[in-house]
DNA sequence: TGTTTGCTACGAAATCATTCGTAGATAGGT
DNA sequence: ACCTATCTACGAATGATTTCGTAGCAAACA
């Protein structure tokens, strides 16, 4: 299920502060832009029906969780983006961050560090190891 | 301007094929999934009032054109992705790629070498310097 | 010349995302 | 007990995307 731009809003909010009730999540999003409380209301209802989130109705208002880790939808917006966005290739992609005017030197400097850990930490002359 | 879903696949056409009629660009499309001269014709035009293409009204038939390239258009998809998805995060979004299953060794291998040229191509030793 | 073929333009339906108003229920305070 | 505040549920309007049918035009052909 991938979630709209709008719920990932929500999602966010989830992930970074845990369970929340609809007007803590609407408090929230508030302070980002201006949203009406249904509406926040009615897309985690939604979000809700499509098992986007779970939630408790123990108390009077119900608190939701998201039902889906972080790293769990990025992996699935990211297969969905790659695919049509670059047919696939995820070198291009990191190129095109590479690329990216807006990536400062410390990202840049993170992602290397980064790669470099994943790739197993050996020479560059070893990484064609890789290959094989 | 960006591009939606379908769009996207009427301008990966252009772009590999170059310039092309809404005859030969359904045609190709119609090889990836099922879809209607009409539905082609309709996108093409909804895309050159948009901006997205550019035509040759001299035949009878049209030829379409990317406005712009392919590049261009990466760019600014990758930019409001980094943004909804990853909150503007780019390292977070290449350290997802990297931990893809369907990232194969081979596309690991050529991130390695274009990040290597792109931080200016030194050893490994003096990447730190980078952090400077 | 009349018919077929292939093209563009246009309209409209179906679906989805987003937004918010209103109604009904409930809990808390006075 | 009554009024107010807050909550959920629901319906509906709006706009965008995707889809395709139909109509009209022009070239090619018989």
């Amino acid at each position: 299920m991938r979630p709209t731009d709008s719920e990932l809003e929500i999602l966010h909010v989830l992930w970074k502060h845990g369970p929340r009730t609809v007007r803590q999540v609407n408090d929230e999003l508030s302070q980002q832009r201006e949203i009406g409380y249904t509406t926040t209301l009615k897309l985690m209802q939604i979000m809700y029906e499509k098992g986007l989130l779970t939630r408790s109705e123990e108390a009077k208002s119900h608190v939701y969780t998201a039902a889906l880790s972080e790293q769990e939808a990025q992996q699935s917006l990211l297969d969905r983006f790659l695919e049509t966005a670059f047919k696939g290739s995820a070198s291009q992609l990191v190129m095109q961050v590479l690329g990216r005017h807006k990536t400062s030197a410390d990202e840049l400097d993170e992602i290397k560090r980064l790669l470099n850990n994943r790739v197993g930490g050996q020479k560059d002359d070893e990484s064609n190891e890789l290959a094989q």
